[in-house]
DNA sequence: TGTACATCAGTGAACGCGCGTTCACTGATGTAC
DNA sequence: TGTACATCAGTGAACGCGCGTTCACTGATGTAC
């Protein structure tokens, strides 16, 4: 059983990370742990780096199901803030494999999965983007969400006490430098105006390729 | 001379994490490129830890500096947004020792720099407070000011192509969500008066500190 | 259906290496008389 | 002023250790005839 040997080793070598950090993990106490010899390791992930990128692939595989078990919201404002408070959550509660996912330079299997995350999140901000309720470029807002993001967990984590408000009012305002308020039933500003066509062009059939790139690039133009 | 070999040895440390990281940082490559035996970082340092506290605390010193260096400005906001801008662009300068300071559990003499680094920092959000263009409680202020740079930093680093406007948008969110606009010449809300109140107590001899201490609970509670 | 053989997951033991650290020392510097 | 001695910064060589990794192997499982 192959398979289930794996399976060990990665459930084993999660433990150890989660609970003495990234130095907790090497061939040895990892095959220890899971009861194996070091050279089961190798056989079945190729060398040490493979196994961390298993471990890092399956922690951010775990992530993407709870994201994905998030129910809906109308409201893609209170969508994003619900994503965000999971966000939050979960890496405060799992700190070493936070720094292991997003700290070291990411191998591409890695790579792949954390892009697999980032697209959710991409997907939040465009639907924001959609309604027209978007005040900054998609990936500038990504950016900014991402940065603060990842800067509060680690502040949650790193503090002995921390302020509890400190998430709640990273999250309102990043979502405040982000977003407009509801459209107000008039016409918007030309900067929202733009946002909210560059966010709608990839769907649009009224232009070629080459039109789309340039009509884009005029766009951003005008948005802050 | 042992402070001329002490020198030595912390600036060869500091290149060899400069350039290579911190796993480049061992007792022999340090000794090595300090021009000096092992024993000899024992004698002056005690221990590796003992010569990373040295590093970092030097680090820390040397970045004291350079803020201690920028010219103070009237505006306390403006004043918080040039300190935001430096600490930036030290930070993306080197992100190594950023890494070494902000990353690890610090030990004693580190955490003094670092206390004396905030302190920079701690006074230029009283500044604000003191002016009444606080709209958080100051140390809610301060919370959130090193989770958004620090995040912020991390996130121009670890970008291959960073986007530029990320740090002045993080920027300007940050002070958005915690200064009110100049106050308009009419009367201040409650809760921002209760926040200039609440930096003031301090110099007021009015109180004793017990009266202080429970004045200051209460203002807090209308505080945001 | 039974036997001979190939495949392959996992074992047990060992490799070389760089690490942090320590030992006994040497030679220069400063001090006491 | 000169000599004997103490201090002490730095040396050269070695220690034991845990690490990543590799070797030759064993025993179970599946397959061909």
């Amino acid at each position: 059983m192959s398979d289930d040997t794996r399976e060990r080793i990665i459930t084993a070598a999660l433990r150890l990370l989660t609970e003495g950090g990234e130095d907790a993990v090497s061939t040895r106490s990892v095959s220890a742990a899971a009861g194996v010899q070091p050279p089961t390791i190798y056989r079945l992930f190729g060398d040490k780096q493979g196994l961390l990128d298993a471990i890092a692939t399956r922690g951010v595989l775990d992530f993407l199901e709870s994201k994905s078990a998030l129910p809906a919201v109308d409201d893609p404002v209170e969508d994003l803030r619900r994503g965000w408070d999971l966000n939050i959550e979960l890496g405060v509660a799992n700190p070493a494999l936070f720094a292991l996912m997003y700290g070291r330079p990411s191998t591409p299997s890695t790579h792949e999965a954390l892009n697999a995350g980032y697209a959710m999140l991409a997907a939040k901000v465009h639907r924001i983007a959609a309604a027209g309720r978007l005040r900054v470029p998609e990936s500038l807002a990504l950016s900014l969400i991402k940065a603060v993001g990842s800067g509060t967990t680690q502040a949650l984590i790193a503090a002995p006490e921390p302020d509890p408000s400190l998430s709640r009012v990273a999250r309102e305002a990043v979502i405040a430098a982000v977003t407009t308020d509801e459209p107000a039933g008039g016409t918007p500003g030309p900067a929202a105006a733009a946002i909210t066509l560059s966010a709608a062009l990839p769907g649009l059939d009224a232009f070629s390729a080459g039109e789309k790139s340039l009509l884009d690039e005029w766009l951003r133009r005008i948005s802050p």
